[in-house]
DNA sequence: CGCCTTTGACCGGCGC
DNA sequence: GCGCCGGTCAAAGGCG
């Protein structure tokens, strides 16, 4: 498993999400939208949504890069737009990891709930492993070759209970050093919950 | 032994 | 309605 607390490593990130003016803080996801501005930088100090525990040196630049999203991702855009506002009110309390298979009656109607829910942002980091070493802990549940990709997308899901953030990992098939994380959900837990061990500083970016 | 990855199957959404 | 596609499940096997 790859996903785990490695030493420090040097990642160049490119941060990729569409308006950062917009982004909620409290939330911790980037809203997605259709038009964006240019790209920028910031460092990671200033940046306002939680940023993966990726071992970049402190005050390195980021690189937002708009470009990103509006590409791949225009599904998931309009997704996330509805979460932003329905997400958080109408799904609280939810189904737990059965809900796809649950028998109900109203199965659609979850699973369009389900749909609407969680926040998510992505980026795009230059690196030589797949998975981030964000603090957090995940297990993988299932790979799949994507169209219009030379590289399978892995889904992970994080290993807390009662934690069900989903991420997504694929790398650029333009540029195999680039890999796509998308992160789907808040954790309902800090990074050092995972990590008993952790050497990593801890911080609850939620 | 417990936790993890792998991988094929399954399912729903969506476009045609 | 059908087929493609993305996302998820779950069994099986591997590893520490």
């Amino acid at each position: 498993m790859e996903g785990g607390r490695g030493p420090p490593r040097g990642y160049e990130l490119e941060v990729s999400f569409p308006n950062p003016q917009t982004m909620h803080h409290d939330m911790g996801f980037v809203p997605l939208e259709e038009n964006h501005g240019p790209s920028f930088m910031v460092t990671s100090q200033s940046s306002p949504f939680p940023l993966p525990q990726v071992s970049v040196p402190f005050n390195s630049p980021i690189t937002f890069s708009g470009d990103l999203i509006s590409k791949p991702w225009n599904h998931d855009q309009m997704e996330n737009l509805e979460a932003r506002q329905v997400g958080e009110q109408n799904c609280t309390s939810d189904v737990g990891n059965s809900w796809w298979r649950s028998s109900s009656s109203d199965k659609s109607k979850v699973k369009v709930r389900r749909k609407l829910r969680e926040p998510r942002f992505c980026f795009q980091t230059r690196s030589e492993v797949d998975v981030l070493d964000d603090g957090y802990k995940w297990r993988k549940y299932g790979q799949k070759v994507v169209k219009n990709s030379l590289h399978p997308r892995s889904y992970y899901r994080c290993t807390h209970t009662n934690c069900r953030v989903k991420k997504r990992v694929e790398r650029l098939s333009e540029d195999c050093r680039m890999v796509i994380t998308t992160y789907e959900g808040r954790h309902t837990h800090s990074p050092c919950d995972d990590s008993q061990s952790s050497e990593h500083e801890c911080f609850n970016s939620f």
